[in-house]
DNA sequence: AGCACGCCGACT
DNA sequence: GTCGGCGTGCTC
């Protein structure tokens, strides 16, 4: 083959298609589709994925490949494929597409270089130019001082300097840094009598290594001789000590011990439900199956049951688990299965660990990915079941582009590898339910709790009835009696607070000014470390004002409920309680999830006090209270699956309660006592919720009865992105069918946001047959007014947010 | 995206 | 007459 076409690292319009390239002879035969080559683009050197290769070409000045960036292919015939189709239907471009599927770590990154031309001689440059060569060779075009630029560009004129374009793999190879005396014991001791007499903390670094010769990470020294590096760095100048710089492999679960498990007896439902999935598996035939089990029905163990059948094959399996519900709990008990077989992917992990384990499951190294969304893109060859855990969570479809769900890709790669997929919750989806219903996936029902163990009993908390009683806390006083019960029973309790909504904003108690972000158009939240208020959206913050800006009083506070005023109530309520509480602050530290939720589990709490990340997955056995401090903070938001979503947290919540031998009991407070959703949800009926939330969906016209599409028009001109976002709806309306609605312009939910104001229509439709051509049509239509009045169009197909 | 090319005003 | 501002259009 003579040429190859490739798509390249530019993510824009107008080069979103295939560029051919001639294969230079010495790389005839060995380049592939799926590999990245370096190619000469304009003047530049790009990286660009290899798709297909081709004997003849249409364009007469094919340029050559210039070099190889991968050794093999990244992408398989399968992954590239996928790709193609992803852009297809999330309207992104290829190369956006092929990066998804990659490890962040793979990135490429583009270094701009000036180096002295070959013809120049070097006395004809100008004498600052020179020096600064003389200092360390190449200079960075990023980080030239700006008094030689013109002079730069004059030379670069003149010939006598050029421009050097490099591609470099962001990838760092992981290096740590080890330090070792070059002398023997004997001698170190005398170079301490050699040694200034202030220089103290050298002495200390040597006496240290004359009490442990041995070579030892720099990291471990500066924990016991504080500030030590600094004394290192003078010793390796004395030639006393030396450093060396070694690659380590990154195992992120290297120090953790997971004793075997073996399969446990299913019960008669588990084994019902294990059939149909064994009987498509010894087919090889694919089908999508919806496990709509119970919480502690069991789903698991049949996860791992199917795997296991699947890796004793030879095949492959990929887990999809949400993101915050890749609990070190959840990660044991498949490790615990399967060894050193499981390669694990989330966002927890440093992406030098996140590319370490891409290339386990590369090399075949690894049989089984448990992972968050991006796992689906596992480089398997030969996959033999595909699982989505709690697969109504809404981290599965991916906010930015592309815009894809997981779910959608793993029954893509599930047709492509002709293998079941085991879609698994307690509270599907109505989409997912009402594809079983209609017989488009198959059911399987757990209804029973392994062991036969009750659901807890639950209570409703009329919160408007409580302060009617004089109670202004944020606890009912049958919360209150609950929890003084279980710390007297030595039991466990979790608190969730349900943030969303919520966020602690600063208000003005004399004028009733709210500070909101100059550039978004959201209050500020509040944050203790430091008193700054940030913004959700932006990068912007700033320090907690002591007035306010508006009226200048000093009444100026911050509202809402953080789990940090939580906290401090609980601690005024029952000091003798222990409290560990989980939040973005507590947590966003490496580890600090893991450290939290052992110190829990260790009984070294009396309870647990979090947002939404505790709902799911864990599972303590002394746990046997769950309080939800306000069920309705999420049911007020302005979005169609509000209902749904509330419905599910609460249900995933109560089922933390009384997993084990003693039984549980869920207390929910709220001002709707009466809404379905919560009604629902404390008698755990999710097929009455099912018909209930079907009849309100299909009234107004909502998923699953209906498609959506959200278009998101910016533009830093209010007026302007108001007037497009009109003429997009009479776009839209000339060339759908009449069947499909168009709602809008509306403002956004988010008017403004990073100086951009925003205007929204969302399009419901049933069946477009011109759908994707439509809407290609329409990026065309706005493209000039795109690049040249900074307008910027987003399409959403199937959202899962509207906010 | 980034870069070259090209056309206009400001200045040595 | 040259330098440098940015609008335009192309990149195999």
């Amino acid at each position: 083959m003579r040429y190859a076409s490739v798509v390249v690292d530019v993510p824009a319009k107008g080069t979103d298609k295939l560029f051919d390239y001639e294969i230079p002879n010495k790389f005839a035969g060995v380049i592939q589709p799926g590999m990245r080559v370096i190619v000469p683009f304009g003047s530049r050197k790009l990286t660009g994925f290899v798709v297909q290769l081709k004997n003849e070409t249409d364009i007469d000045s094919v340029k050559p490949i210039h070099s190889l960036f991968d050794p093999e292919p990244v992408l398989n015939h399968e992954l590239l494929e996928l790709g193609a189709w992803l852009s297809e239907t999330t309207l992104c471009y290829k190369i956006t597409a092929f990066q998804a599927m990659l490890p962040a770590a793979m990135k490429t990154r583009y270094i701009k270089e000036i180096k002295p031309s070959s013809s120049a001689q070097l006395e004809d440059l100008p004498e600052e130019i020179r020096t600064a060569f003389e200092k360390g060779g190449p200079l960075s075009w990023e980080d030239l001082p700006s008094s030689l630029v013109a002079v730069v560009q004059k030379e670069i004129r003149n010939g006598n300097l050029q421009i050097d374009y490099r591609v470099e793999q962001k990838q760092k190879k992981r290096l740590v840094k080890y330090v070792k005396p070059l002398l023997p014991v004997r001698e170190l001791e005398e170079q301490l009598q050699h040694l200034p007499a202030r220089a103290h903390k050298q002495k200390e670094v040597i006496q240290f290594f004359i009490d442990h010769p041995n070579p030892i990470l720099l990291t471990e020294l500066t924990n016991s001789i504080q500030g030590a590096s600094i004394a290192v760095k003078a010793l390796i100048k004395k030639g006393i000590l030396t450093e060396e710089q070694v690659e380590i492999y990154r195992d992120p679960y290297e120090h953790k011990q997971f004793p075997r498990t073996k399969p446990l007896p299913l019960t008669d439902e588990q084994k019902r439900a294990m059939e149909p999935i064994l009987d498509k598996l010894n087919r090889h035939e694919h089908e999508v199956f919806l496990m709509y089990g119970v919480t502690g029905s069991g789903k698991t163990e049949i996860y791992l049951q199917a795997i296991e059948k699947v890796l004793n094959e030879g095949k492959e399996a990929i887990v999809l688990v949400p993101e915050i519900s890749l609990t070190p709990q959840m990660v044991q008990r498949f490790k615990s299965r399967f060894g050193s077989q499981v390669a694990v992917l989330h966002s927890g992990l440093s992406s030098g660990e996140k590319f370490d384990e891409w290339r386990k499951i590369y090399r075949k190294e690894a049989k089984l990915v448990v992972g968050a969304r991006s796992a689906i893109f596992a480089p398997f060859q030969n996959i033999g079941i595909i699982i989505i855990d709690e697969e109504h969570e809404t981290s599965y479809k991916q906010e930015e582009s592309p815009r894809y769900h997981a779910r959608d890709v793993a029954i893509y790669r599930g047709k492509y590898h002709q293998c079941p997929v085991i879609l698994g919750s307690a509270t599907p989806t109505l989409e997912s339910f009402a594809r079983a219903q209609k017989g488009v996936y198959t059911l399987l029902t757990l209804k029973e709790r392994v062991n036969r163990r009750p659901l807890p009993e639950v209570h409703i908390v009329d919160m408007r009835e409580e302060l009617r009683n004089g109670n202004r806390s944020m606890f009912s006083r049958t919360l209150f009696e609950k929890l003084t019960d279980r710390l007297k029973k030595g039991e466990q309790s979790v608190l969730l607070l349900n943030k969303r909504g919520y966020s602690s904003f600063v208000m003005c108690r004399n004028c009733g000014h709210v500070i909101g972000c100059p550039h978004c158009d959201i209050s500020l939240t509040y944050h203790r470390h430091g008193e700054k208020l940030k913004c959700h959206y932006c990068q912007f913050e700033t320090a907690m004002p002591s007035r306010c800006p508006e009226c200048g009083s000093e009444h100026i506070r911050f509202f809402g409920t953080g789990t940090q005023r939580i906290e401090e109530e609980l601690n005024r309520l029952i000091p003798e309680a222990r409290v560990i509480r989980m939040d973005v602050d507590t947590t966003s530290r490496k580890g600090m999830h893991e450290k939290l939720l052992n110190a829990f589990g260790e009984k070294k709490a009396d309870i647990l006090l979090g947002t939404q990340m505790i709902a799911k997955g864990l599972d303590f056995p002394d746990v046997t209270l769950v309080g939800v401090l306000s069920a309705d903070t999420m049911l007020h938001l302005p979005d169609f699956r509000s209902g749904e979503k509330t419905f599910q947290l609460l249900t995933q919540v109560s089922g933390r309660a009384g997993r084990h031998e003693l039984p549980g009991e869920v207390v929910i407070q709220t001002y709707t006592p009466e809404h379905y959703s919560i009604q629902l949800a404390s008698l755990h009926d999710f097929e009455t919720f099912y018909r209930q939330e079907m009849k309100m969906r299909k009234s107004f016209a909502y998923p699953p009865y209906y498609f959506l599409i959200l278009i998101t028009v910016s533009h830093p001109n209010a007026i302007k992105a108001a007037e497009v976002t009109e003429k997009i709806g009479q776009y839209l309306k000339l060339h759908l069918s009449n069947e499909a609605q168009i709602l809008g312009p509306v403002s956004s939910p988010i008017p403004k946001m990073k100086d951009r104001y925003r205007f929204q229509c969302m399009i419901k439709y049933k069946r477009e047959k011109n759908l994707y051509k439509t809407l290609k049509l329409l990026f065309e239509h706005y493209e000039e007014d795109m690049s040249q009045t900074d307008l910027k169009l987003m399409i959403d197909l199937n959202p899962y947010t509207i906010l």
